[in-house]
DNA sequence: CATTTCTGCCAACAGCGTTGACAGTTGTGT
DNA sequence: ACACAACTGTCAACGCTGTTGGCAGAAATG
């Protein structure tokens, strides 16, 4: 879906590959670990071994380097697949529990630099891609796009919660009690109000 | 329950009122305009008529007139308060409705600068205080901190989705449509679950 | 072999939040 | 009345930021 970075431009010599790598390597490191505004270039650049310049040449922007590097697309994937009558709780499983929490940190990366348009737009598709829309298709009953869009609500609230802590939960409660407990709530918005 | 901003150090010139105001007035109107990065002291101090130095000298930091300026605690007091078997409806009313939607776009600046610590913690006291602590006495059930935990996790995500559109509504629905959902799901948290 | 597009490197830009230095003003304690 | 302390406002400067332009060389295409 999403390209190298690169544009190739016609004939002549074509674009390296390690340094770009070596570039996003330590950009994913280095925004994982600290927020948006805590990375400098100049330290994404030190870290990867390479003129500061090098990083704004090849990736256009300090933002377009962190949109390439925290991608949530992957964890969301198939989100809201699976038997309706439990996919509160299936939905929940997943985000918590999938890649060790990996969803929950690049999420809470991209939330702390949600002021930025092209950062809110990329969140914004993308709970309409993963979530609202296929839900919307699979629900029965009134309101469909709605409810769907206030699914993505609720995960985007529990997501916003979890910041930070991925291991700990929410309250220092263990990661399956907030599961179920949250559960019911987001199943009541996927049940058929009318059923 | 917050201080002017100016601390008094002992004997001497008394601080003075009107510049304070007219920056805080400033900063008010253009942190509620615009995201925290985007306004600079210097902006701020132009649109008071005063050196940015100034900013500095009387309010410590840029950060700390942001969180002076932009207060939540007003719109969220009593938020958790009125019958129980309704409280889901009633939050949410609240909290869309009260003052055209100030609570809404006051939260939107917040949130935009969610990775500055100070600020999280705020947003996670002003929680606590007016959601969650006072909505775990009342609760009945197992789980009740939890449950009034997930609740303000709820409104979070809410208020999250809501950033920048406070008169739109969530998906171009109506404010009393997303309220009439949405309350299902709240109410589902807040009921006891073994009544 | 000319042309084109990359490479990497250095210096510089404008803007940022913040601080230091300094002179002037206004209050309090004795 | 007088010293002192804490304020006032003004100016220049600090170190940092993201980003750009210039430049010499390398590697591909036609």
């Amino acid at each position: 879906m999403t390209d190298s970075g690169v544009v190739r431009r016609g004939r002549g010599r074509p674009p390296s590959t390690h340094v770009q790598e070596a570039i996003r390597t330590a950009a994913a490191r280095l925004f994982g670990a600290k927020s948006y505004d805590a990375v400098s270039v100049r330290e994404v650049a030190a870290a990867a071994g390479v003129d500061p310049s090098l990083v704004i040449r090849h990736f256009g922007s300090k933002e377009a380097l962190f949109l390439q590097t925290m991608t949530v697309d992957e964890a969301f994937r198939g989100l809201a697949e699976g038997p309706l009558e439990d996919l509160g709780r299936l939905i929940l499983e997943r985000l918590l529990t999938v890649r060790g929490g990996a969803a929950i940190s690049t999420y809470a990366a991209l939330i702390g630099a949600i002021d930025r348009p092209e950062v809110r737009s990329y969140l914004e598709a993308s709970a309409d891609r993963h979530v609202v829309a296929p839900l919307a298709e699979r629900l029965t009953g009134p309101d469909r796009e709605l409810r769907a869009r206030l699914v993505a609500t609720q995960v985007n609230g529990l997501l916003f919660d979890l910041r930070g802590r991925p291991d700990t939960g929410l309250a220092g409660r263990p990661t399956a009690e907030v599961l179920a407990v949250y559960a019911r709530a987001l199943q009541a918005l996927i049940d058929d109000p009318t059923g």
